[in-house]
DNA sequence: GCCAACGTTGGC
DNA sequence: GCCAACGTTGGC
């Protein structure tokens, strides 16, 4: 079982728009950078992520889980190597996680929202994910299933 | 709005 | 296959 991290500018699809999408999730489309694709690829259906907000917000406000494997991307419809997965969106942070204090905090020196920005879909330890979790309000949702 | 970092493209 | 040019992302 391992875990995400998904980023979005809010004003362009933002947690609450996941969220009103409901159970049966939507299609994570527009993605083009290969490594990105590649981590979508290896996910298995029931996987979580943390859903970043960049540019406006900076901070980690919610969770998501994989709904479907990798497939093509119907927005790349005369280039079939891009690929992505469906999420649902499960619960909203009590608390936004900012990447401030991601940033000061040393057990998050590791993490890929650290070191590489630009990134927009990467993987997350599952030390780090339980603990930014529960720094977002969220302990026992996280133990749950 | 600026700019640094990074990824991709395309000429050679 | 190298590398310069360009485009994009995202923090500040």
């Amino acid at each position: 079982m391992a875990f995400w991290l998904f980023k979005s500018e809010p004003f362009k699809w933002s947690f609450a728009d996941q969220m009103a999408a409901g159970e049966a999730g939507t299609e994570w489309s527009g993605v083009r950078n290969y490594q990105a694709r590649n981590f979508m690829r290896t996910m298995q259906v029931g996987e979580r992520g943390l859903f970043y907000h960049s540019n406006e917000g900076k901070a980690v406000v919610g969770l998501v889980e994989v709904s479907a494997p990798a497939a093509h991307d119907s927005t790349s419809p005369d280039d079939p190597r891009w690929e992505c997965v469906h999420l649902r969106g499960l619960q909203a942070f009590l608390r936004p996680v900012a990447l401030e204090e991601i940033k000061a905090d040393p057990r998050f020196a590791a993490m890929v929202l650290v070191s590489n920005s630009r990134l927009s879909v990467q993987p997350v330890g599952a030390g780090e994910f339980t603990l930014i979790c529960e720094l977002g309000g969220l302990r026992e949702a996280v133990t749950g299933t």
